[in-house]
DNA sequence: GTTTGCGATTAACCTCGATCATCACGATTC
DNA sequence: GAATCGTGATGATCGAGGTTAATCGCAAAC
């Protein structure tokens, strides 16, 4: 189904059968993009959002050179711009990197969902809170970590994320981008992130090659970034669980 | 009310009369908060969330060396974790940067309103999302702008919010922050930090002593940080409306 | 009046990453 | 086959901002 990899893995929103088959049935119409294509500008008064099926999207700000920083890069099972739904108008651009499958929600059917099902109204809330999450770890690794730590924090939530995926095996995955693509994430320039893959790979610690990234010691790699997945809320059985009882403060 | 600043002036979410008294129903308690002090911490379970009805509060990750990264500052009216009414479980600490009066609303009100009220609910996911809205801005700001336009943006950023809070007068407002606050916030050294501070009013753009802002030149500092407030979602007569038809795509 | 301590200020030095430039390689395209 | 273009690789140089440390002003505490 369109939506399999929509919550998956996270604790206590995943979706029940019946509401996936809602956000299912929620869904208007699946198109194909071609890589590099804007879905919707910043500023656009929005009407519908988009659940990426396949493929690599991201979401950006223009500086006034004609730059660009990335502000969130999405993957399969993500609802891109569910946020537009509350906003109804979006405050940067939203765009594919690679060729991708989308899936079309109007909003008039999240309407009817926030009416009746105020469980999966909190589970796609949730979703938007996770990119907000997401948000923050960016804010730390651009505000705190040197060039080699953005980038190996960018690899590591990365491939934790492609692994709830079921599109990392935890060692290795195909992103597609490149490296310019990752300064614009890292908020470097392409030559510096070019010195950063090669001093990764010469630490031995990830290769970066024709858009895959193969992670030779992942401990390493994420203490350079100073990477903890926590933020991505993700099922994990080693994880102190919820209270029992809701705590009391 | 205590309430009387959330989402004032947000076009088309401001709350109806009903709706602010059922949130102001919800607050179960008010207390004042030194300040410098720790409101909940990262991986905390929460049934509750913090409304901010006086002083400054922020939220911030730290790393290894026990810096931090501020990744928000929240002004009177903000709803400062109603994240985690969704989330449950934070990835950040929330703290008071001075003293503050919070009102606290147990989520299971919150449960309550979103049972009953899908239209308040959509209100108050809105304003999670004006804080990721806020968070985007924040990524930009440290990817993209140089020390001196980060601070820049900062102000303005932060004298739009408190002009719509009814607390600056769109030239002066008091924020009661240290240059050190502004580093953490900016990802920049208190030292570059009071260097940048000296710019600035060298150039005639602002003045920042004892923590108070003082604007003396708004469009030119505007210029200077890249600073375009239509992120912030605040009603303002000059910018286009929304159509009266929704669009189609 | 002295002490303490926080915050602001300034200087000296150095490093990380930007900038500018060139070159290699492969895939398209004409 | 030549030309073009996107991507990656690498060297030389430079400057913004970090680091370290010393000093100052001022308010609170004693």
């Amino acid at each position: 189904m369109l939506t399999d990899r929509f919550l998956r893995d996270r604790r206590g929103v995943s979706l029940e059968a019946g509401e996936r088959a809602r956000l299912e049935a929620a869904i208007s119409e699946t198109k194909t993009v071609d890589a590099r294509k804007i879905i919707a500008r910043a500023g656009e008064w929005l009407d519908q959002s988009t659940l990426l099926v396949e493929g690599i999207m991201s979401r950006y700000l223009d500086d006034r050179n004609g730059l660009r920083q990335l502000v969130a890069i999405h993957l399969p099972g993500d609802f891109v711009d569910l946020h537009a739904y509350p906003l109804k108008r979006l405050d940067h651009d939203v765009g594919t990197m690679t060729p991708a499958t989308i899936a079309i929600v109007p909003h008039v059917e999240l309407d009817a969902i926030t009416e009746q099902m105020p469980e999966l109204t909190r589970k796609l809330w949730f979703a938007t809170l996770l990119d907000a999450a997401i948000h923050r770890a960016w804010l730390f690794r651009l505000g705190r970590l040197d060039a080699i730590g953005r980038v190996a924090h960018f690899f590591c939530e990365t491939n934790v994320r492609l692994l709830s995926a079921g599109l990392s095996d935890g060692r290795q995955f195909n992103l597609g981008l490149t490296q310019a693509d990752v300064a614009e994430i890292c908020g470097l320039t392409t030559v510096h992130v070019n010195r950063v893959v090669r001093h990764l790979r010469e630490e031995g610690l990830c290769i970066f090659r024709n858009g895959k990234v193969e992670i030779l010691d992942a401990p390493k790699l994420a203490r350079r970034g100073q990477f903890d997945p926590s933020y991505l809320y993700i099922d994990d059985p080693s994880s102190p669980p919820p209270p029992d009882q809701r705590p009391r403060r």
